[in-house]
RNA sequence: GGGCGAAUAGCUCAGCGGUAGAGCACCUCCCUUACAAGGAGGGGGUCACAGGUUCGAGCCCUGUUUCGCCCA
């Protein structure tokens, strides 16, 4: 091994290596365990999130490796729809080319060459940070299975009555001229005005006031609403108002949708522009009037206004306004406002022809399997969430107006104008209806989350029953950010229990978003982003995992930063020394089983007891508190205390023995710590001679033989080990310097401390001087008090700093004994609290009274000389 | 407007009924031949606030405040 811990120079090597082996293909015999990694988008280049969430994946499948499971972990890509052709216009442009000029064929056979040639980056950026999922089976959403399987969801749900098409207000995005889901809208609360407009009654000389924060839409408004039991307008109801700035009137109704508290209580209704008032214009036949064009231009109003943006609009229609005296108020309104998720273009609520699928009859099936426990979320508290959601679900609008995707099976006739969505998957040569032949097929693209939500199943051959199909689906795990919940998840378990009947997974794991060192949300524009890239270059991609998975609990956002990825190349050095120091060791190993002293069964009964309790923290997805508890055993008890104790004993009779056992401790420490930071610890495993070729199909430690007397015993004396280093500070002694301490053992502890008298001197750094309990003792010295023994420490005359000690420490264990006397004194307390609990406050109460009198003791002994 | 989180050491976070914890930062000592990317110690907390339940409350309940997120 090298001297020098540097991840780059076998990080690559190391991958290459599992992929030679083949760690990645499921091996059967175990259990089954399939994870299918969340399609990483084209367009997407390498950043904090990806760091958090396909690492975290992919530590849950190594763990499940190490279990002896038939692991496979499916690896996709998704075509991204709108990203991937903003990517590819962008690249047009620069060619002077427009997708309209080179026509769709055209531009689509660009778009899959950009996908050929830059499409596969985030793969490679996934394998460096040590992500390893079958590549063989690797899926495209537009590949030919995936792109089946959309067609046929396509057609099962329309056959079914599930998808429709129609004309409803959707969320217009102007500039990437598409229609856009719910989901894919996102709101910033906006500081916008709220204008009053006042509209003349026709045939009287009074007016009727609206509010509105889109002044400009009352071009297209087709009627004044109120609420029919607001006595404010109860008048005005079946009368008609001058719409100004037009020669329209639109006629006053009563509607109880309408919020009577907001602005004067009438609203202006635009059933083209928005979709309460759209719901208002159908119940009470209003034609809906468009004014906002797809390139959010106006048309279909007066001249002057044609053509106008809505914010030029805006300005004519307020000055108009203002000039008629017809606007009558404003006043500073926080409205949330939509915008594109992909270009924070503000959203234009528009009607147009859509296609939508049907969420309700979905959502409760989704709603049963979660209620019965088919699958469950972590942590636990996503299940509201998703169940809140479901329970108040819209219809998905799922047509997009792109080229990039499945374009839509849906055929036209021309002659009898009927849509044709054929049964089986297959392109109609004629009309069924009129047998023309003039079909056109639906101009439009599918939702990209519509190939998504099929994933699970999809890349496992479905609609097909193939063998993987059978063996590997339902799933067993999902792990994805919590912020797709809606997106992806919930729509791949109404999917799949639509069309499999089954759910796609039977556990979710969820984690939280990465965030800056502040807590902000990492963002180009913030420009607070860290490169993960830089991070692996700098510190190795071990030491970005680290810092990524663990720290934080479950479901909990995680903060990033380089300083936390320090931690973790700190700790990743840690783990090469300590390999060093015993892959260095000249000599043969003998077997382990001859290190039997107190310390060996102490350290194992350390690794039994971690090994099971990281496991169970694993299984149910707490990453964080797993690695926390085998980062404590590996750094605080088998490196500080084991290997510590191991340099004393090399040369001594059982020291081959011992130094094979901290080998095999190791070789244990490395298979837990395998999932976290699998490069470095499979770096060294290829030092270690072990039976087992790779670390990553190593066999997650299961030691039954537990030691606990051993293990008390240890832990009883390193407290004593502890005590005496505190003595040696306290006296101003380097931890190096080896100085004369005298101990007391307490009676019942006087073997042990002569049997061990040697690893307490080691550990300790000290010189033994061993008395019994009831032994003079030094005058003029620090002392201390363990279970198993005092200590005592010669300072001649520097002793105020610890006698002051002394003092806070006699104020705290006074404090404690009041307030555990206190607690057994209350008739309440020994009435209702149960015997053990009562029991140990007494043992405690001893325990304390005792602790206060050694310190009044070791007060006199302080003073003694003085 | 509804919902969900969070509030614990200077910072980042664990702990979720029975003696307040970790890492980083800080202070002291140590370049002891695995590791100074390290070791040995130390200081530092009315667990946001107010009520309540309980023999006993960071922990459970009810409010309040502040911050963040989701949905409308």
């Amino acid at each position: 091994m090298d001297s020098r811990y540097d991840p780059a120079k076998f990080e690559a090597q190391i991958y290459q290596l599992w992929l030679d082996h083949g760690v990645a293909k499921p091996v059967a015999g175990g259990r089954r365990f399939v994870l299918t990694m969340p399609p990483a988008n084209v367009t997407g280049n390498l950043h904090m999130g990806h760091a958090l969430t396909y690492p975290t994946q992919d530590a849950v499948v190594r763990f499940h490796r190490l279990l002896g499971e038939e692991v496979l972990y499916v690896p996709g890509t998704d075509h991204a729809g709108i990203a991937t052709q903003l990517v590819v216009e962008r690249e047009l442009k620069k060619e002077h080319l427009t997708r309209t000029g080179l026509g769709r064929r055209a531009f689509v056979d660009r778009v899959w060459q950009w996908r050929e040639h830059s499409g596969g980056q985030i793969l490679s950026q996934l394998r460096r940070l040590g992500v390893l999922a079958d590549w063989d089976r690797l899926a495209f959403t537009l590949d030919a299975g995936p792109s089946r399987a959309v067609r046929t969801f396509f057609q099962r749900a329309y056959h079914k009555g599930l998808i429709y098409r129609g004309a409803y207000i959707v969320n217009w995005c102007p500039r990437c001229r598409t229609a856009l889901s719910d989901l894919e809208v996102v709101h910033h609360d906006t500081a916008g005005t709220l204008w009053q407009i006042a509209y003349p009654v026709i045939g009287t000389d009074q007016t009727i006031t609206v509010a509105t924060t889109r002044p400009e839409t009352m071009l297209g408004d087709t009627a004044v609403a109120v609420h029919p039991d607001d006595s404010r307008h109860r008048a005005r109801v079946g009368q008609m108002v001058q719409l100004p700035l037009t020669e329209r009137q639109v006629p006053v109704i009563a509607d109880a949708a309408v919020d009577m508290d907001f602005g004067t209580g009438a609203v202006k209704v635009t059933p083209a522009h928005d979709a309460d008032d759209f719901a208002i214009g159908i119940r009470h036949q209003l034609e809906p009037l468009a004014v906002i064009d797809e390139d959010g231009k106006m048309i279909n109003v007066p001249h002057r206004y044609l053509g106008l943006s809505t914010t030029q609009a805006r300005e004519l229609v307020l000055s108009e306004l203002q000039a008629q005296g017809v606007l009558v108020g404003q006043q500073e309104h926080l409205h949330a406002v939509g915008h594109c998720e992909r270009c924070d273009t503000v959203i234009e609520p528009r009607l147009s022809q859509q296609w939508f699928l049907s969420m309700k009859p979905l959502a409760e099936q989704a709603l049963a399997a979660v209620a019965r426990g088919d699958v469950s979320f972590h942590p636990d508290r996503f299940t509201k969430i998703a169940n809140q959601w479901l329970e108040n679900i819209h219809d998905w609008c799922i047509s997009r107006q792109l080229w990039w995707g499945h374009q839509i099976p849906a055929w036209y006739c021309a002659d009898c104008g009927a849509t044709v969505v054929p049964v089986a998957d297959e392109t109609p040569s004629s009309c069924p209806k009129c047998a023309g032949t003039r079909l056109t097929q639906d101009e439009d693209v599918l939702d990209t989350w519509f190939s998504s939500a099929l994933w699970p199943f999809s890349t496992l051959g479905w609609p097909e029953q193939t063998a993987d199909l059978a063996r590997y689906f339902p799933t067993q795990t999902l792990v994805t950010g919590s912020d797709i919940l809606f997106f992806w998840v919930i729509r791949m378990l109404v999917a799949s229990l639509e069309l499999t009947e089954q759910v796609p997974f039977g556990q979710v794991m969820l984690h939280g978003l990465v965030r800056d060192s502040q807590g902000q949300k990492m963002s180009k524009t913030r420009g607070n982003g860290i490169d993960p890239l830089l991070m692996i270059e700098r510190h190795g991609a071990d030491a970005l995992r680290w810092s990524l998975l663990t720290g934080t609990a479950l479901g909990q956002d995680v903060r990033g930063s380089e300083a936390r990825v320090v931690e973790g190349r700190n700790f990743t050095n840690k783990i090469w020394n300590a390999a060093r120091l015993l892959v260095q060791q000249p000599g043969d190993r003998a077997d382990p089983a001859g290190a039997n002293q107190r310390i060996d069964r102490w350290l194992l009964d350390c690794v039994a007891e971690t090994a099971e309790a990281a496991r169970a923290l694993l299984l149910s997805y707490e990453l964080g508190a797993g690695a926390a508890r085998i980062q404590d055993l590996f750094w605080d008890r088998f490196c500080d205390v084991y290997l510590e104790t191991l340099k004393g004993r090399l040369n001594g009779p059982d020291g081959p023995a011992a130094l094979s056992l901290a080998n095999s401790v190791l070789a244990d420490c490395l298979i837990m710590l395998h999932p976290f930071v699998p490069f470095v610890t499979e770096a060294i495993w290829q030092s270690l001679r072990q039976t087992e070729r790779l670390v990553a199909t190593a066999t997650w430690p299961a030691p039954e033989q537990r030691y606990p007397v051993e293990r008390r015993q240890i832990d009883q004396l390193l407290d004593l080990v502890r005590a005496i280093r505190n003595l040696k500070a306290d006296a101003g002694e380097a931890a190096s310097r080896t100085v004369l301490v005298r101990v007391h053992a307490h009676d019942q502890s006087a073997a042990l401390i002569q049997e061990e008298a040697g690893l307490i001197a080691h550990l300790a750094g000290c010189e033994l001087v061993l008395a019994g309990e009831g032994d003079a003792v030094w005058e003029k010295a620090l002392s201390a008090r363990t279970d198993v023994a005092d200590a005592y420490l010669r300072v001649g005359e520097a002793a105020s700093q610890e006698l002051g000690r002394l003092e806070r420490d006699l104020a705290t264990l006074a404090e404690e004994i009041g307030r555990v006397q206190g607690r057994l004194d209350s008739a309440d307390f020994l009435a209702h609290a149960p015997a053990a609990v009562v029991e140990k406050e007494r043992a405690r109460l001893q325990e304390l009274a005792a602790k206060h009198q050694r310190a009044l003791d070791r007060r006199r002994l302080l003073q003694g000389g003085q």
